[in-house]
DNA sequence: TGACAGGTTGTACAAATGTACGATATTGTA
DNA sequence: TACAATATCGTACATTTGTACAACCTGTCA
């Protein structure tokens, strides 16, 4: 059911998606807040990358007063299954490894982490 | 000494250079060869790739008899480190657990390679 | 009800990306 | 030494991406 053809996400596309999922609801304006200090990019790139967003099936927006309010028209979880699986084929030709490997090597993650996730790994 | 500022690579020719990486000399068509059955592309193609590559300065390459013979210029650690970095940013907003997290939960790993990863990380 | 602050829409445009053809050069071989 | 096979080189080109301006709408408040 859920629909598994959306046309592919460019970078800023991503990273724009990412925010909304984050704010649940949000105007452009409420999106260029949310962006990192170090990102400086226009209100109105920002815009375009929404309208862009919407027009791939992503997006959706409702309107208040004269604002659009935005937000996601796909869960993210089949968004970033997708990422993750491109990236992982891109760098490391699908094996996981060395990518977890990565993680736990640069302290991006710690014993604790580490022991959550074994948890979670037996679980299943 | 390592070269910081490389422009950036595109997906498709992250895709190349991994190979490259991975084969350690390659000419066009040991490359086209190691590319998975799925991913059709032509010979051609792959060639520009490598060229484009070659001129951002990813790779360097010698001559042997008429092909080109093409190789790392750049540790693949420093690469990965940066795209991993980007990816990261993108779609998590650099935090790196959900991605572990991800990688648990659909079997990517099991509980014996976070073993390991734990050893990894306690040794940090 | 008129002006204005704040939105949106239409449009633009250079650069990067993915893809590849045709012409030319080179090499090993018959 | 001429030819067939195989490479590279120059070039092309439609799309996508990142970035953004200018013109135009529209609630809201005085």
């Amino acid at each position: 059911m859920t629909q598994k053809k959306l046309p592919a996400l460019s970078p800023s596309e991503t990273e724009i998606l990412r925010l909304v999922w984050q704010l649940n609801k949000a105007t452009v304006k409420d999106v260029c807040d949310k962006l990192p200090a170090k990102r400086k990019i226009a209100y109105a790139t920002v815009q375009t990358l929404l309208r862009r967003l919407e027009k791939k099936g992503y997006l959706q927006h409702d309107i208040r007063g004269k604002a659009h309010v935005f937000f996601a028209a796909v869960k993210s979880e089949n968004v970033i299954k997708r990422s993750i699986n491109d990236f992982l084929d891109r760098l490391f030709g699908g094996d996981p490894i060395p990518l977890m490997q990565y993680l736990a090597e640069h302290g991006k993650i710690d014993a604790d982490d580490i022991e959550k996730l074994k948890r979670l790994a037996d679980k299943k």
